[in-house]
DNA sequence: TTGTAGGCGTTATCAT
DNA sequence: ATGATAACGCCTACAA
C-alpha cells in the first residue's frame, strides 16, 4: 500500500487539462471535446492510471460492491453458483466479496461489519445452513438493501428469489419412475425445516397422489444432504419398509450414499431399486450407476440472480413472483430407462 | 446507497467530544480517558455507527482487502481452499475478494481491478487453468505486492509458496501399493505443464525405481483433472499397455473415471486391479468401492496461506521455502489394504 | 488527555 | 467545453 500511485491530477498535469476534465472522460458524463478526450486517455494510457476506488466511492457514494453469504462454500451446488453470480457481477462492474454468516460471540452478525463498513451495495444469498438460521439472517439486513436469494425469501420488498421450481421438478422425477411402473417408491430428504426439502418433498406427494398411489411417510427419511445421511436413510428405509423398488433422493450426494448402501445390502440398481437424484452435480454420471438425475442450473441461476440484484440496485422494479430457472430431468443409468435428457416444461 | 449513514461526526456531537477522540477509541491509538471513552462507546451503539471504509483506507492507505485469483471455483479443490482462506482472513479482519483471472478483450488482465483501482493489500492466486496461463499471471503482479500462491510459484521476493509435499505424498501412495505385492502400477497424470502434475508423477517415479521396478512410459496417461479424462486415460492404458495390476490417479476426480472404464471393461477392484487416489474429497469414501487416497489438508493449506499473506503485509520475512502441510494416507478399499489412515511423515 | 488543521483522491455543483 | 471550489468521512500530525 506504500508505493506511490499516480492520481487523476498526475494525468491532468500531463494532458495539460484540470483534473474535472479527466473526471469527465473517465465517466463518461458531460461532453468533452474531442482532441481533449484523446490527450487524456493517452495521459492515461502513458501513465498507466487507475482510478482509486475508495476516494471515488467516497465522493460518488457507490461502491460497487456485491456481497455474497453463504454456508459451506466447498459444496458444489453453493461454488457453482457463486461462480455464475461472480461472473455476472463482473461483466456489469461489480466486485463480489464473500462472507459466511456466521455471529460474532457477541452475538453480532459478522457480515454485518462487511455490509455496513464497505458499503455492500446488495447482497446475494445462497445460504444452506443445515439449520433454520437462514431464516434469521434478514433481521440483520436493512430494510432497503437490495437481497437475491435463493431459497427461503423473506417476503419484504427489495428480496427477490431466484431458483428452480423444486416442486414440479419434484413431480416430475417422481413421475418418471411412476412412469416406469413404479408403486412403492422411497424418499430421501433434506433437513425438514429447509424450504427446498419441503417444496421438493411437495412435488414427490403429488405425484404419488395424482397416480392414485398413497404417499405414506414410512417411505420418507430425513436426510442432511450429505452422502452420510443418504447411506443411514437407506439403511432405515430398508430396516423399517422393506420392499421399495424405486427411490428419489433429494441431491445427488445423498443418492450416492443410498448407491452405496444399496450395494452393501445387496440390492442391485436398477435392477432391484431405481434411483433417481436432484442437481446433476459433475461426478453424477460417474457413479455406479451413473445417476439419473434432476439437473440444476446452478450457474444460470447464480448469474441470472447477480443481475436481478443490479437491476434492483438500479432501481428496477422487483419481479413480482419468484424467478425460476429450467430444469431438466438426465436419464442415465440408475433408473432402468434409456438414457437421455427431458426438458422440464 | 443513498440512506444517510450516521458519521464520525454525529457521534462525537452525541458524546459531546471532537471527532478525533472518537477515532482514537475507534483505532486504540493514543490514551483515552476511560470515562470518555465509556461515552463515545455508548454513543456509537446508541447510534448504531459504522465507520466508512471507503474513507478509511482513503485517509490510512490501508484497505484490510486480500484478492483471490482462481479458475474454476466450482472445484472442490479450490472451493475448499477458498473456504479455509476466507475463514482465516475474516478473523484477521480482512475482506476477501474473489476474480477470475481471465484477461479481457482489450488483454488487460480482469483482476488488475481488484489490485490497483481497489488496491487489495495482497494476493492469494490457486491457479489451476488447464493450460499455462498461470505461469502468466505474475506478469501482471506488481512486484511489491505479496503473493501467496499454490503450485507454481515464480522465484521472487514477496511470494511464498504453500500447499503440499507433492511427489513425496505420490511416492507414499505408489509405496503403498507396491507394498502390496503390485509391480506394473499405472499412472494417470494431470496436465503436462502443471506443477503438481509434474511433481505427483516424479513421486511416483521414484517410488518405482527405489523398489527396482523401470518406471516405463507406456504405463502413464495423461488427463486433465476431470472425470471423464480419467475414463478416458484407463481406456487408452488397457488398449495401449494391458496387464496392470494397480493404477495410480492424480486426483479423485480421475480416479472416479478410471473406476468407472475398469468396470465396463470388467475388471474389478480392487481384485483385478488396486487403485489409488489423491485429494480425498468428501465423496471418495462413497465411490465403488470407496476409494483409498491421499488425504490433500485443503481447508489448512487455504487458511495458513491466508495467514502468511496477512504476515507478509505486515512486513514479515517471508518463509525461505514453500509451506508444506501433511498428508495422510487414507486407506479405504479400493487397494485391497485394510481401511486405516497413515500419516505421512 | 483532547482539539485543530490539513489532506487522502475523487466527484458534484456551479461558474465561466 | 472546461475550470474552481467544496464536499465525501476519516486519519495523521501537531498543538494545546
Amino acid at each position: 500500500m506504500n508505493r506511490k500511485k499516480t492520481t487523476i491530477e498526475d494525468v491532468a498535469a500531463r494532458a495539460g487539462i484540470s483534473r474535472q476534465t479527466v473526471s469527465r472522460v473517465l465517466n463518461d458524463r458531460g461532453v468533452v471535446a474531442r482532441e481533449t478526450r484523446a490527450r487524456v486517455l493517452a495521459a492515461i494510457k502513458a501513465l498507466d492510471y487507475r482510478p482509486n476506488a475508495s476516494a471515488r466511492s467516497l465522493a460518488s457514494r457507490r461502491t460497487y460492491l456485491l456481497g455474497i453469504l453463504t454456508a459451506d462454500l466447498s459444496d458444489y451446488t453453493h461454488a457453482r453458483i457463486l461462480e455464475g453470480a461472480e461472473t455476472a457481477a463482473r461483466e456489469h462492474g461489480y466486485l463480489m466479496f464473500i462472507s459466511g454468516a456466521e455471529r460474532s460471540l457477541t452475538g453480532e452478525p459478522l457480515h454485518s461489519r462487511l455490509l455496513s463498513q464497505h458499503q455492500a451495495e446488495g447482497l446475494f444469498i445462497i445460504y444452506h445452513g443445515a439449520d433454520c438460521d437462514s431464516y434469521l439472517i434478514f433481521d440483520d439486513i436493512p430494510r432497503d438493501l437490495p437481497v437475491v436469494t435463493i431459497g427461503y425469501a423473506q417476503d419484504r420488498e427489495n428480496v427477490v428469489k431466484v431458483g428452480i421450481a423444486n416442486s414440479q421438478a419434484a413431480r416430475w422425477a417422481t413421475e418418471h419412475l411412476l412412469r416406469l411402473g413404479h408403486r412403492r417408491i422411497a424418499h430421501i430428504t433434506g433437513p425438514q425445516e429447509m424450504y427446498e426439502s419441503q417444496e421438493r418433498r411437495l412435488g414427490y406427494v403429488e405425484a404419488l397422489r395424482q397416480a392414485g398411489v398413497v404417499p405414506e411417510d414410512c417411505w420418507v427419511a430425513v436426510g442432511d444432504w450429505s452422502s452420510a445421511s443418504g447411506y443411514r436413510a437407506v439403511l432405515e428405509l430398508l430396516d423399517r419398509s422393506p420392499g421399495f423398488t424405486a427411490l428419489f433422493a433429494q441431491n445427488d450426494r445423498m443418492a450416492l450414499g443410498a448407491l452405496q448402501a444399496l450395494r452393501k445390502s445387496g440390492l442391485q440398481v436398477p435392477q432391484d431399486v431405481a434411483v433417481v437424484g436432484f442437481d446433476d452435480i459433475p461426478l453424477a454420471a460417474y457413479f455406479a450407476p451413473p445417476l439419473t438425475t434432476v439437473h440444476h442450473p446452478f450457474y444460470e441461476v447464480g448469474s441470472r440472480g447477480a443481475g436481478l440484484l443490479i437491476d434492483l440496485i438500479d432501481g428496477l422494479p422487483a419481479p413480482s413472483a419468484p424467478v425460476h430457472l429450467e430444469t431438466e430431468l438426465v436419464i442415465r443409468c440408475s433408473c432402468g430407462a434409456r438414457s437421455k435428457s427431458v426438458p422440464m416444461h
